[in-house]
Parts: C-alpha cells; structure tokens; sequence
DNA sequence: TCAACTGTATTATTCGTGTTAGTACACTTG
DNA sequence: CAAGTGTACTAACACGAATAATACAGTTGA
C-alpha cells in the first residue's frame, strides 16, 4: 500500500503526476524529510509503469529540492523543504488569485467565495 | 485586431485555446449574442494556424452551447448562454475550493486568503 | 566475499495526439 | 456567377511521453 497514486488514463504525464504528488507528501509532512522513497524499479514495478519514468521524475523533484539521490544509497527526501515550501506557497497564493479573478469574470459574488472560504474551515 | 488571440508556444493546445479563449468572450459579453465570429478560413488566415484547428474548436463550442454554425452562412454566438454560464459559473466555484484547499494544506491563513478575496473587489 | 540491490546513463522503438496539408462538396450572397 | 461560408475526409508530419533492453559503478547485508 503505497501512499503514490497514479491515474494512467490522465492526459497529464505520468512523470507529472509523479513530481506532483511526491511533492505534496513531502510539503505536507506526509513523507517526513531523510526518509528514503521506494526505489526506482520497486515503485515502477509497484506502479506497474516504466522505470526510466520514474527516474525522470525523481531527477525533476531533485532538481527542485524535495528529494535528493544517492548512488547505489536511494532516494531520500530533503531535510530542508523551506525552499520548495515558498515558493509552492506562492504558487497556491496565485492559484486561489486566478481563481478568484475568474469567478469575478463570471458574476459570482464575494459574499459567495467568501462562503467557500468558510466551508474549507469546519 | 481581432479579440482572440492564441499562444502557439504554450503547452496547452491550439484549439483548447480557443475554445477557452472564445468561451470567456461570449460568457463576458464581449462579444455579444448572434454576433458573428470570423470565419474558419479568415481566422486561420489572421492567426497563421491551419483551419482545421479553427473548425476542431469551433465544433466544440458548438457541442458547449457557446456557438452556433449554419452552413454556408457563418457562425455566431449563441443567443442563450443560460445553461453554458451555469456551468462554467459551477466549474469556476470548483477552481476556487480546489484552489483553497491546496493552500489550506500548504499552511496558508484563512486570513490571508480573505486578504487575497478583498485584493480583487478594489 | 558476493549476490542483490541502488541510482544513473544510453539507445532505439512505439504510441498517441495535435497540427498541417490538400482537396472536395453543398450552400448562400452580393 | 464568382467569392465566400461551414463541413467532411484522408494523408502526412511533429513532438513528447512512455516503453524496452542493457549497461555501469557503487553500496549493503548475509
């Protein structure tokens, strides 16, 4: 029972999929930091999808701080995420922003997003 | 100057573009109601994209509700756009909680959200 | 010691889908 | 009646994602 999912019927890649999900298992304390990940040919095998997939999204997270590799070690999980946490912060501020400005485009009322922000607290 | 513009560089496709694109000017009232659109061979034309990228999107548009084609005559926007703003109105209510939630998760304030909720009605 | 595992690298191939290209038909319009 | 309209069709191309099959160097635990 793996906490990495995978919907191979998405039209967003795999290896998308992959850097997202990790990624918030990480920012989330869900994956706690230096613990090791599933190795690539394990987690491609468990995921019954191709090893170089993973790989290539191992090599993107690495790229963006969340794990780091170590030869012939594993993969692990960075022991300092405060980088890779702002500035997903700053993505998520600007989501809600875009989503906010759309509603807006379309008439729905600051009384009404303003339930929405309710509900999510409760 | 046409009001539809399209970025070939982007990820997202051609005729998702569109499709979006047009969709936000009818549901604004930008363009308005029985207007005409350009046609497929004009569009393609000023856009230097082939036609039966404009023809893919526009026979979406069509499926939505947001246009309507008559053969040799032209297309134009729908003069009903109830249903079609309901459920972008829907889908856009949706974008927002998504958008909360993940920011939620991330350890974004619910004070700050409502920072963020008041920034747009100024 | 050594078999089994690790990340990493490389090359070739397959596959899906968006896009282009070219042509054609039936119809309306000025 | 020429020009423009939506629509339809087939073929080809382009690009990226994913697979397949190896290979190498290093670590690790029995």
């Amino acid at each position: 029972m793996s906490k990495i999912t995978i919907d191979v019927k998405s039209r967003t890649p795999i290896f998308e999929q992959l850097r997202h999900n990790i990624t918030e298992l990480a920012l989330s304390g869900i994956l706690a930091p230096d613990e090791q990940l599933p190795s690539v040919r394990a987690l491609a095998c468990d995921l019954a999808i191709n090893p170089n997939t993973i790989q290539k999204a191992y090599a993107e997270l690495e790229r963006d701080g969340i794990i780091y590799s170590l030869p012939a070690r594993g993969s692990f999980i960075s022991s300092d995420l405060s980088a890779a946490a702002s500035s997903a912060k700053a993505e998520a501020r600007n989501s809600v922003s875009n989503a906010i400005r759309q509603a807006k485009l379309l008439g729905i009322s600051k009384e009404e997003l303003l339930e929405l922000l309710n509900r999510e607290w409760r």
